[in-house]
DNA sequence: GTTAGCACTCATCTGTATCGAGTGCTAACA
DNA sequence: TGTTAGCACTCGATACAGATGAGTGCTAAC
């Protein structure tokens, strides 16, 4: 185990390269007021805290920079996690959920782009989760002779739609007894069954009430597609472009593959999502620590929002391993709030 | 007027500078078999095209790179049109729109997708305009005692909604009653006139059927923006990260205004519109010639997509201004030509 | 255990020399 | 008059050599 002073040698080692992304010398280090030790003593305890893995060295002649192993070291031991936000920052988030909601997913976009904003790296937002919310509503608006717009509510308001082509021996009619029974059964049904309670319950209604069976089949299989893609919930991205603004990835070599990565949304969901079903409220993921090769010279913080017991929803940040932690969390932690209070506001009552 | 000798050599420079990056020297030219003629010669041709203002040279002792003047006399008049597309380039378009269309939105991403995949560009895909859809039905699902969820389908199969809450004095029943007037009175109206003719025709109406005037209006209100929302088409952008691929923007500096620029979908899908809108069927602009500031080192071509004469959306290729005008041409003609057939297939039939 | 002193390392900066691609110009040639 | 060979010249790119200085590890004294 670490003494005292190692641990404050450390946490300023983190904080001061966090800050100017240069490798810390000892000078610098002894320079600190908090601290009245030569730079000599720093130095062998730095060299102790190289050995243990905590910190590393470019090359032989330059400071000391963190290891992975010392940011860990870091946000679960040594980072100061009170009054971290400025009250710039605070105002900023009471005005983003303290007006009145009438646009459920303009507030999930926008807490994307204030995120991105305040932290000055790049934030997800994932839309509420599935596992509560039921089916409200199936409806289907005809469009021509052979195509109509199929239309999916939920309970979270939520609605997804896509335009359908009927089957050849289908008929606008015919369709639209088919939803109207879909909506009688499945209404209250939550999303993610649907698709086995559908093909179960309904099949053999199908063949009682259509005259082609096979071809209601087709249809019916457009409509759960619909369906399905409406349960994986929306992802809003905010300043994927901030990633430039990084010292870190000023070389387009390095930015350009999670640049890339970053540019389809549904893999950014599919690895959140990941994340914030670990149950853990808060998940904070360090360089080689994350699973997606691409993000390995990054750092990714999620936090879950929540009606409730419930999950509900996933919001993240991710940025260099560099990252100001402290802050990141602090800023998560106000948001992830906001955004549970306000979904609580909104449906509990 | 360029003599057919200069107008040959600088077909070549632009050519081969498109090819390489790297200023064309007099001596790669000679060696060209399609001429036969001396490196000092072309050194005098290049000098006259130099003072005339289509080349330039990034300095003294290195060769010649075409101006923006360059470019816009060989995409006028020097450029090669026919058979530029490869047996592959033509084999991702037919299958594409080869296949049977029943997801539209999907088509419009994936023309995106693919097109920024065939020129390593960065393509923007409108979708269907408005001039001619008109509003197909109006719905209003409940979710809770003070929020519903307000659809808007168009002729065009668009589909926008929105979560809305009631103001105080408006129940659910007055909600529902509201939106079956709007629904009545205004199916089949042109999406763009929708505003002006619901607040002239309806506002009495409305005072007649609710109780409570101030509020319905403040509803009604929000109801109008879903539709104004919804009369902005869908901005589909795909490859935006190709950007960086580009060695003009090998340089961070230079790629982070664009790919800002890019991040906010409204703004490009403003910016395309008004190319598209001009009237001609292809527009290129090069360089300085853009409007953007941003986009003041790219060249941006558009084209327009049709049903019968009606302009009906835009596609367009953003690039580095040495770009390959005639493949992006060739393959924006047989782009926009196979949505056009694609919409004609699915709504005039 | 702490500190001052010192030799050592090594990335970075600066100045210089070299190289070579490409030019413009001139004079000779068809 | 148009074309070409020859040649001096320009200037970015590359390579190399010191010089600089921040920072280290080690040793010996406190």
């Amino acid at each position: 185990m670490l003494t005292d002073r190692q641990m404050l040698i450390l946490r300023m080692v983190v904080d001061d390269y966090v800050r100017s992304m240069e490798p810390v010398g000892s000078r610098t280090i002894a320079k600190h007021p908090e601290l009245t030790l030569s730079a000599a003593t720093i130095r062998n305890e730095m060299a102790d805290l190289e050995e243990l893995g905590y910190l590393e060295q470019p090359h032989t002649s330059a400071g000391r920079i963190p290891s992975q192993l010392g940011y860990r070291f870091y946000v679960d031991h040594l980072i100061k996690m009170h009054s971290k936000l400025s009250p710039t920052d605070v105002d900023s988030i009471k005005s983003l959920f303290g007006e009145r909601v009438n646009e459920v997913e303009r507030v999930a976009q926008q807490t994307a782009v204030i995120l991105s904003g305040l932290t000055q790296y790049t934030s997800v937002v994932l839309g509420p989760q599935v596992y509560e919310t039921t089916l409200r509503s199936l409806q289907i608006v005809p469009l021509s002779d052979h195509t109509a717009v199929v239309l999916v509510v939920t309970s979270s308001g939520q609605v997804q739609n896509r335009t359908v082509t009927f089957p050849e021996g289908i008929s606008l009619r015919e369709s639209q007894r088919l939803v109207k029974l879909l909506n009688d059964r499945l209404q209250g049904t939550p999303m993610y069954r649907i698709r086995s309670r559908m093909m179960e319950e309904l099949s053999r209604e199908i063949s009682r009430h259509m005259e082609d069976y096979e071809e209601a089949l087709r249809l019916l299989d457009q409509i759960v597609t619909v369906i399905d893609s409406e349960a994986t919930e929306k992802v809003f991205l905010g300043g994927a472009t901030n990633m430039l603004l990084q010292p870190e990835f000023r070389d387009v070599q390095k930015a350009t593959p999670v640049l890339t990565w970053l540019e389809h949304k549904d893999r950014v969901g599919d690895a959140l999502r990941e994340e914030g079903s670990s149950g853990d409220k808060l998940k904070i993921r360090i360089g080689g620590e994350n699973d997606i090769a691409m993000l390995q010279g990054c750092s990714v913080i999620t936090a879950t929002y929540q009606v409730g017991d419930n999950p509900f929803g996933v919001i993240g940040v991710i940025g260099p391993t560099r990252m100001d932690y402290g802050r990141v969390i602090a800023l998560l932690d106000a948001m992830s709030q906001g955004l549970s209070d306000m979904y609580a506001r909104l449906y509990k009552t």
